[in-house]
DNA sequence: AATTCGGGGTC
DNA sequence: GACCCAGAATT
């Protein structure tokens, strides 16, 4: 039987493997600690090649957490148009805002202090203190989670409090003393985005491979039970007065903010919609059907017209009203240009 | 402890 | 279709 690496052991392993494999990513060096809560808010449940683009255009409109707090929340909302989950954008702007207010400008090196921020929890609490501040701070992410499972072969479902518990005691219990925080949860988790996938892991090519518990690592980690596709329909109105079309914001925690085309009570009869698409959000698949309506005599308090070339770039708009907009302004000015 | 978030890519 | 993703807030 052989031994386990130490910790030690295993982070020199791990950091080597980095060193040689790991990505160029634009908020991974030479960035200020601001640009790594960017990043984090950005990633929060989103890919890396989701961000990328948002992060630069992000970082070139607000390079400084100074600049983001003094922001209007409409050019926020924005620039994170088409990234989804929006409470992030908004946290977000309060979390600049508390940095300037409450820390000076400075972003804090310890997770207890980050995760008093809005929008910041325990994993980017963490994630920032290890990668702006190289702290020696767990910070579990999907990646991790799903390389700790296997490495230790925990079969406790990681969505569960116990199972939760387990990978991030297993975390701090792996972590450097002092500093290395920044390259050792660099690597843990890049080896979860490139080399153990939550499919056909490369076990063949794995720095941890002969230390890793795990009997059958596809089978790990373990979830819980996936709530059923729940089928919505939405139907809006295409509603165009002098070169004008009609919105509506929505309110709420929620999607609050965010615009929409004014939706209808209820499905319009004898005449085909304009436009159709299907777009989702967590457990939900909601059709959306847009048909054309006469204007209002007066637009209601949450309602406003928005001129037909700008408005595009100016509301945030969820992807599938966005969608209904490029589809029926190019049909509708067809020849505008 | 369970639910919600209004994207998007992938297979 | 289902599953996944650099999760957090809310109830």
């Amino acid at each position: 039987m052989n031994a386990l690496s130490s910790p030690e052991a295993l982070r020199l392993k791990l950091g080597e493997w980095f060193q040689k494999h790991g990505r160029q990513l634009p908020w991974r060096d030479a960035v200020s600690p601001y640009a790594v809560l960017v990043s984090e808010f950005m990633l929060q449940q989103t890919q890396v090649v989701s961000v990328i683009p948002y992060f630069k255009r992000w970082m070139t409109r607000f390079p400084t957490v100074q600049t983001l707090a003094e922001a209007p929340e409409e050019a926020v909302l924005q620039l994170w148009q088409g990234l989804g989950y929006y409470s992030r954008a908004r946290n977000l702007h309060k979390a600049a805002k508390a940095v300037v207010d409450r820390f000076g400008g400075e972003l804090p090196d310890d997770p207890a202090q980050l995760a008093t921020l809005p929008g910041v929890g325990p994993y980017s609490a963490g994630a920032v203190a290890a990668f702006a501040f190289d702290k020696p701070a767990a910070a579990v992410d999907a990646n991790i989670a799903r390389v700790l499972a296997r490495f230790f072969n925990i079969h406790t479902p990681i969505d569960s409090p116990g199972g939760n518990r387990e990978i991030w005691e297993r975390a701090a219990g792996l972590l450097p003393s002092g500093s290395g925080g920044r390259l050792h949860t660099s690597a843990l988790m890049e080896l979860g985005a490139l080399v153990c996938t939550p499919k056909k892991p490369g076990c063949l090519v794995c720095p941890l491979h002969p230390d890793c518990l795990a009997t059958d690592p596809e089978l790990l980690p373990r979830k819980g039970a996936r709530k059923a596709t729940v089928r919505l329909q939405e139907n809006a109105a295409w509603c165009v007065s002098e070169g004008r079309l009609l919105l509506e914001q929505q309110t709420g925690r929620r999607s609050g903010g965010l615009w929409k085309l004014p939706l209808l009570e209820s499905e319009p009869e004898g005449e085909p919609p304009l436009f159709e698409t299907v777009y989702p959000f967590t457990h939900h698949r909601i059709t959306l059907r847009v048909y054309p309506s006469q204007a209002p005599a007066a637009p209601k308090d949450f309602q406003r017209w928005f001129a037909l070339e700008s408005v595009l770039s100016e509301a945030a708009l969820p992807a599938g009203h966005r969608r209904a907009l490029l589809a029926l302004i190019s049909k509708h000015t067809p020849a505008a240009s």
